[in-house]
DNA sequence: GCCGTTTTCGGCCCGACTGTTTTCAGTCG
């Protein structure tokens, strides 16, 4: 509708309906279900919503379609949503090119560029037609949005060369990145820097890059090969809190923000914190949240999602951090894979160690798992007497692995990571279950359950008095897989009765996910932040499962595997 | 079309950048 109007030049409608769009693809709960509870009523309580927005989403909701809608495109068939995802088309332009070309798809778009029809058109030329024609071919490519993974690492090699250039002062992450999301779209940089044009320029010839969206005196905006588009600003020092803010997001506790700062006679930009035109703060970010009359929350939870509130009290979490984890216990050893790239379990302690851990748990799949090699229930029981002669060993040559003093030593746990058969049984023997240290259950078959099948499955699982820890509670694969059906609730619950430990997977699962994670620290239940590493390196992917915990509000108290090891063993 | 602890009328975020109509409209974030 907004894009709609924008053609129709409709003067302020656009932004409503837009405003109102956002909001409900924000919000938590099902709008069906909002309706359902409160009628129209509770539909106008949606921020941007009115009267008429509300009809129109009533409208929807019971007959399927929206007749003002209709008539749009009746009027204008053309597939806007394909359309204006092509860099530099609008609506304004998508009207030109369907009024005088008939151009209505990505198809019959390309046609007429190539055949050069577009550059004549009054409003276009030879560059746009040549940039239509290069935005086609980037959509062709598009990935969508990345794995946060596969981008962090990126994103600090592009930090690491801003930083080394002459003249540059500092180079931060903003955005969605520095949220810590788990998928990125684009990666933005803010920079202080002497020669605004110079460092703009390395910027744009960075090896990978593609295309120059564009380059002006104080940003730059370019595509990378790898299918993402990066984003550079160069900030005055004086305004760097202000701009940090402001370029990290997310844009709904940024317009709360804006708000506050309103309240107070306040103006809140990109520039800084503004009384009149008297400049207030703009040097940090705690000064400006300071201003503001709150403490500064964390770049994660920064989704008005109640983090305002709780910073205007002074009530903000303490979240957890990389540096109170003390160990990592979902990790696979070459016992269960002897020719594949898997490393020992000496190998793994060893890394764990270097990674400043104070124990370790090896947790191989056990034996109903065809996809990889695993253990049966024999093989399980010498793993277990293996590993305590290690840990003999391991005692004695502790220091030469750098611990800070003889006092502190290091421990291998014997695990597993055991299958969830379908009628919620175990397929490893209780009495060998008993024998190891803790046990790992997981569903990964028959993933396709009904609801109450799948919750009655995983139920009589996490009763199990050898179950500890519910491996990747919903099964969901970022980009790649759903989660099963669960009903997370009950899963909580359960949780809480049988006192099992919740995963918080660092994988590309990133599985729970962050609002299960606050949900389930509201309940009170223990998580368990691992990496399911399959090799030594795999072990630091722990920074994602932290930011997917941050992201959900979880503190220290909430992952046990923070506690020291007799804690942790007292826990299972 | 939406919104209001200064307002139920009269505002609506705005700066940066590009290309083209060469002074500003369209697009983006």
């Amino acid at each position: 509708m907004a894009r709609y109007l924008y053609m129709e030049e409709v003067p302020f409608k656009p932004q409503a309906f837009e405003r109102a769009a956002e909001s409900l693809e924000s919000s938590k709960e099902d709008v069906k279900e909002i309706y359902k509870k409160g009628g129209l009523k509770a539909l106008m309580e949606i921020p941007g919503v009115g009267k008429s927005i509300a009809r129109h989403i009533e409208e929807y909701i019971k007959k399927g379609k929206i007749k003002d809608y209709e008539n749009f495109k009746k009027r204008m068939p053309l597939k806007m949503d394909e359309m204006v995802r092509v860099e530099g088309l609008g609506p304004k332009k998508i009207k030109v090119l369907y009024k005088e070309l008939g151009v209505h798809d990505l198809k019959t778009l390309e046609k007429a560029a190539k055949a050069g029809k577009v550059a004549p058109l009054f409003g276009f030329g030879e560059t746009t037609e040549k940039n239509i024609l290069q935005g086609l071919e980037f959509l062709k490519r598009d990935k969508g949005r990345f794995l946060i993974s596969e981008i962090l690492p990126i994103a600090r090699e592009v930090k690491e060369k801003m930083e080394k250039f002459k003249g540059v002062d500092k180079v931060d992450i903003a955005g969605s990145l520095r949220r810590g999301k788990e998928t990125i779209g684009d990666l933005d940089f803010l920079v202080i820097a002497e020669d605004s044009k110079r460092i703009m320029d390395f910027f744009v010839s960075l090896p990978g890059v593609e295309k120059v969206w564009g380059k002006g005196g104080t940003k730059a905006s370019v595509r990378m090969r790898y299918g993402f588009d990066m984003d550079l600003r160069v900030i005055p020092n004086k305004s760097y809190g202000a701009a940090l803010q402001y370029f990290t997001g997310s844009k709904e506790h940024n317009i709360i923000t804006r708000k506050i700062a309103i309240e107070k006679g306040l103006k809140l930009s990109e520039y800084g914190l503004f009384h009149g035109s008297k400049m207030v703060a703009s040097h940090t970010e705690e000064d400006i949240y300071k201003k503001l009359g709150m403490a500064c929350p964390p770049p994660e939870i920064r989704e008005n999602a109640g983090e305002v509130e709780a910073a205007l009290k002074n009530e903000l979490p303490k979240l957890i951090d990389l540096k109170y984890i003390k160990g990592d216990l979902h990790v696979h050893s070459n016992w269960q894979d002897t020719d594949g790239g898997k490393d020992s379990v000496e190998a793994l302690a060893k890394y764990a160690i270097s990674l400043g851990y104070e124990y370790i748990g090896i947790s191989d799949h056990t034996k109903t798992l065809k996809i990889e090699r695993s253990l049966n229930e024999k093989e399980l029981l010498e793993q277990v007497e293996y590993i305590k002669k290690l840990n003999k060993s391991f005692q004695i040559s502790n220091a030469t692995f750098g611990s800070p003093s003889g006092s502190r030593k290091f421990q291998i746990l014997a695990g597993c990571e055991a299958n969830i058969l379908k009628d919620g049984s175990i397929d490893i023997d209780d009495k060998v279950l008993e024998e190891l240290d803790y046990v790992i259950a997981g569903v990964h078959s028959f993933l396709k359950m009904e609801k109450a099948e799948m919750m009655a499955r995983i139920k009589k699982a996490m009763q199990n008095p050898n179950v500890d820890i519910l491996a990747h509670p919903t099964g969901r694969v970022v980009g790649q897989r759903d989660e099963y059906a669960v009903d997370i609730d009950e899963i909580l619950k359960i949780a809480k009765d049988t006192g099992t430990i919740l995963e918080i997977n660092s994988s590309s699962r990133l599985d729970l996910r962050d609002i299960y994670i606050r949900k389930a620290k509201n309940h009170g239940v223990k998580m368990i932040i691992n990496t399911d590493a399959h090799k030594k390196e795999q072990m630091n992917l722990m920074e994602y499962g932290i930011l997917q915990a941050r992201r959900g509000w979880a503190e220290k108290g909430d992952i046990i595997n923070t506690l020291p090891i007799e804690e942790l063993l007292r826990h299972f």
